[in-house]
DNA sequence: TAGATTGTTAATCGATTAACAATC
DNA sequence: TAGATTGTTAATCGATTAACAATC
């Protein structure tokens, strides 16, 4: 598969790629050209053949993209044929809940066990998962292929724990902590879920909406104003 | 407050940069650079100009930003200072994660009710957020001023959920389905937290660098050949 | 064959970076 | 005052869009 200098943004839309090829292929639809697949998605046909284009010729002229295969070579350049093997850190609220229901076999991975320091928990097992104590998790990491760790632990656990994980050889975390891990010189790739940042983000969006509200509000008055002046 | 033009790169950074102050704050720092901040986030000087410079001049020649009153300004374009309204609907274990453990006051957001259709927890109150029954909904939003939205409810929920939010008036929402709710005659403002595409990014890379270090390894071992036949 | 649609090259647009006068 | 650092204008870079020959 050609992989040469993909930007950002390219990445970031393949996985919007996937999940609107999953829906059609749920609707039986098995054929897609770029400009259905731009109008739905709300990008240009350019886009997303440009998009394309940096991996290989996934089309056929006059005809578009086969839903079914496009899919497949979308999924395989995510590396969801990968069988990546992932362990999670820290079974609190989130923990527990990314464990009871996000289904990590969907996307390609296989969530092998999770670790915390509460002793009412070690030994339990949610969905299939066995909670094994943090102090097993270093004897683990030596002993098992991980290719990545979820990391959901509180706050002040983020940094130790991280340190733990890169000195046996994790060298991916998807970061649900609020800590920004992502130092200079570290080579661990690092995907952040902050949720403040997103929630802040849509502040931004309904205050800006609010302003302009005001500020036609604003405008319409003073013309009301003065047409009464005027009249 | 200027509010110009402003790009959704520069709105997706006033978050992290509301954090970096945050913890300079929490250091004692009170006054910082362009050039010292660029470096503690990996951006340039320039840019971090740039984009405060969309909002207003909020630095001094000479010396820099003071941390305290950057960061209250920050805040302020952020909306943190409004008072948003926020009801939560789906108390599955995301939702009660949220509930328990995301502190909406922290970002100037107040959670004032749960809504969902398991009769055992309706009635509940959780982190003093009471759990009504989502039979309530449409009267509670027509007698409340809701803001925000936050949708953590099974995936065949969320379309069906959401016209019920817009038709009483709820203009964003703080969207955890995987479902894309985003429609283009639509008008409300819809933030995604979508798991599985951040996941999928960081497959991403993480196959990239497997990828290149595989290439690195074949064109080693050539090389290695080559030697050896050579001698 | 004619119509449709790709992959790719060129043109445009926007975002980032550099430079510098203003000034604390 | 001299040094530091801003806010802003201009230059550069990269990403998106448009155009079109190739071809199914």
């Amino acid at each position: 598969m050609k992989r040469l200098k993909v930007s950002n943004n390219v990445i970031r839309r393949l996985p919007r790629y996937l999940r609107k090829l999953d829906e059609l292929s749920a609707q039986g639809v098995t054929r897609v050209s770029s400009s259905e697949l731009g109008k739905q998605l709300g990008l240009t046909p350019s886009q997303i053949r440009q998009d394309f284009s940096c991996f290989g010729e996934f089309g056929q002229q006059g005809y578009g993209y086969h839903v079914p295969s496009l899919r497949r070579q979308v999924a395989a350049i995510l590396g969801m044929d990968r069988n990546y093997q992932a362990v999670l850190i820290g079974v609190g609220n989130i923990g527990h809940a990314l464990i009871d229901n996000f289904c990590f076999s969907d996307w390609g991975f296989h969530l092998t066990a999770a670790f915390d320091v509460k002793p009412e928990i070690i030994g339990a097992t949610f969905n299939k998962v066995p909670v094994l104590s943090m102090e097993e998790l270093p004897k683990y990491l030596d002993e098992h292929q991980v290719d990545i760790a979820v990391l959901t632990v509180p706050k002040d656990a983020a940094v130790p724990v991280t340190q733990i994980l890169t000195a046996h050889g994790v060298e991916a975390i998807w970061n649900f902590t609020n800590v920004e891990l992502t130092e200079p010189n570290s080579s661990t790739i690092v995907e952040n879920v902050h949720f403040s940042d997103s929630l802040l983000s849509l502040s931004y969006y309904v205050s800006e909406r609010q302003d302009e509200r005001a500020a036609r509000a604003a405008r319409e008055a003073r013309r009301e104003n003065s047409s009464i002046s005027n009249s």
